[in-house]
RNA sequence: GCCCCCUUAGCUCAGUCGGAUAGAGCACAGGUUUCCUAAACCUGGGGCCAGAAGUUCGAAUCUUCUAGGGGGCACCA
């Protein structure tokens, strides 16, 4: 619908203009009466023809002269186009969606482009939190949102697997096994405090028993840091699975150490002249690229900062020839995005060739009382908890209903007391009263002495003029999931469709409380069944690209 | 101290790169089922878009300042 009318209007403001306008803004109007869509396009272009709107206006609409896609064109206000199509435009779209289907909701915005979202990345030092939970559903719903719109996706999951963080595990592991073996031995002052801990070093005695006790840790680092680590890395995989997230690719650090690819990208880096040393320490001068202060990589006790793993880590990236990198953090890490996007730059990409979504956190609360959690203490509650409770779609669908940069309030009681109220089952249940509403029309067959299944198979010869008023606001409402769509994927904000399958299920509801589908009339019926058929396909496809299951039955 | 984000209905939040009378859900009050699923529907009250000034045909949206909330500012990860 809006891609028809942006033809229109394109050719049109050409000819007024006599140059091609690049940016012609088109939006439903706020109010229905107004149209079906609407263009502001005459009032920003009074600076530049020194005319006034209306006059503009009318230029434009005469310009794109009568045509059988528009019922009425006005001019309205201070000078809005005022778009209302034609009845028998908006029949003919809706055939063109129930016959293509998916290819008619979705644009081809990447062309083929590839494209490289690296996501949740939680350290394999303890369960995945909320806010992790709220990373992986935005990431594989950005991924299914690009890969929809066109481009070619891959996901990544970066595993912090060399560093301090899962010494650290180790530590914490080694010291609960000294405890279980009766020898004292001192808990790491900011170690990992959860069951887990213990758990794993139950684990580890059981196999090994008493064999490392009363040793010193760096003798027996590799083992008690590798197990816990790999151990903690399945069960993100785990719970990453069980959620309905799935990974292309796995890069683990500590191979690019043993690559070699950490030195190689320094050297990279001391080449194009962006490495100079001071202090002692080696530094990367990412101020040359903005950011507020230079960084050092190479401390001067000789050891890399994590700085650099992350460089060599975006380097490959890079290398790897994606057309557009996508790195999803937490908010907390605002503050690396200046000099990530120096990196990237100082490797000659273009600084908006990585984009960086910050994702807020995620608040619990209990009854309305916020719940504390400490992760010193091994206090919080996991996404593993919170998606046994509630479902994983539940989970997911929640996370995706707000901006990823806006806080999140969960409350928990609420999500698993009201779950028979949750936003998820609305959208879900009106998918499934349709596949009832086709089942009750096969019955109705049947008893009928007709083939059953026949009309469902004749959907597209649906007769337009049965549709009433209500009916084709629906069929509106369908026509503008393309256009919703291709803005959601432009600026990367799936909880776009989430807002739109609301709005879209609460219609349906309406209309399916208001009039009776399946009826004596076969026209009428099999009208309205075509209708259903087209609400169907695009729920199923708004909930697709969320990660959320279209039941048939509930 | 410096930087970033946020502030819209009682609560949680939308608001499409400046557009027409600012929306939804929840909560609250009342109503709907001989009928394709009541996980649904209908009706109702609710607002100085934190405050002030500016930019222009036009501001919740852009600029500046003020107030409040969150986060970040390491040769930590």
């Amino acid at each position: 619908m809006e891609r028809i009318l942006r033809g229109h209007l394109i050719e049109a403001v050409g000819r007024v203009l006599a140059e091609p306008m690049v940016t012609i803004e088109i939006t439903p109007p706020k109010d229905e009466g107004h149209g079906d869509l609407s263009t502001p396009v005459a009032m920003s272009l009074t600076k530049l023809l020194k005319k006034p709107p209306r006059k503009i206006a009318e230029d434009i609409v005469s310009a794109i002269g009568p045509s059988g896609t528009f019922g009425k064109i006005d001019i309205a206000g201070p000078g809005f186009i005022n778009f209302t199509f034609s009845h028998s435009f908006l029949c003919k779209e809706l055939h063109g969606l129930i016959s293509s289907g998916e290819s008619f909701l979705t644009e081809n915005i990447g062309r083929g482009r590839s494209i490289q979202i690296e996501f949740v990345s939680a350290n394999p030092t303890g369960p995945m939190h909320l806010g992790h939970g709220r990373g992986a559903a935005l990431g594989a719903a950005l991924s299914n949102l690009l890969s929809e719109a066109g481009y070619r996706v891959e996901k990544e999951f970066y595993i912090n697997d060399a560093g301090r963080q899962v010494r650290l595990l180790g530590i914490s592991v080694f010291a609960k096994y000294q405890t279980l073996c009766g020898v004292e031995y001192p808990f790491p002052e900011d170690g990992y405090r959860g069951d887990y801990i213990e758990d794993i070093s139950r684990e580890i005695k059981e196999k090994h028993g008493d064999a490392f006790a009363g040793k010193d840790f760096d003798e027996a680092s590799v083992p008690f840091v590798d197990f816990s680590y790999l151990k903690m890395l399945g069960l993100l995989k785990k719970d990453l699975e069980d959620f309905g997230v799935f990974f292309d690719t796995w890069q683990s650090e500590r191979e690019l150490y043993a690559n070699g690819e950490v030195a190689q990208a320094i050297n990279d880096l001391r080449e194009r002249g962006y490495i100079f040393e001071e202090d002692g320490a080696t530094w990367f001068r990412s101020t040359a690229f903005g950011d507020d202060k230079d960084r050092v990589i190479i401390k001067k006790d000789g050891e890399f900062t994590y700085f650099a793993p992350d460089i060599a880590y975006h380097r490959k990236k890079v290398a790897r020839g994606f057309d557009e990198l996508i790195d999803i953090w937490g908010a907390d890490h605002h503050g690396y995005v200046g000099r990530m996007q120096a990196v990237i730059q100082a490797l000659g990409c273009p600084k908006d060739s990585l984009r960086v979504l910050l994702v807020q956190m995620v608040s619990l609360l209990k009854g309305g009382q916020p719940v504390q959690m400490s992760k010193r203490a091994g206090e919080f509650i996991t996404l593993r908890e919170v998606m046994d409770d509630i479902g994983a779609d539940t989970t997911k669908f929640l996370f995706l209903t707000r901006r990823s940069d806006s806080h999140l309030e969960v409350d928990i009681e609420v999500a698993k007391a009201q779950s028979a109220e949750n936003p998820v089952y609305y959208v879900q249940y009106a998918h499934a009263r349709i596949n009832s509403i086709f089942e009750k029309a096969k019955q109705e067959e049947e008893a009928a002495g007709l083939p059953a299944g026949n009309l469902e198979q004749s959907l597209t010869a649906f007769n337009g003029d049965c549709f009433n008023d209500e009916e084709m606001r629906l069929v509106k409402k369908l026509l503008l999931y393309p256009m919703m769509f291709k803005n959601a994927a432009l600026a990367h904000e799936p909880h776009r469709i989430t807002f739109y399958l609301q709005e879209l299920a609460g219609m349906f509801h309406t209309y399916y409380h208001k009039y009776k589908v399946v009826t004596q009339e076969l026209e009428l019926t099999r009208s309205r069944l075509a209708l259903c058929r087209a609400v169907q396909i695009v729920l199923r496809h708004g909930l697709k690209i969320l990660g959320v299951k279209a039941p048939d039955r509930m």
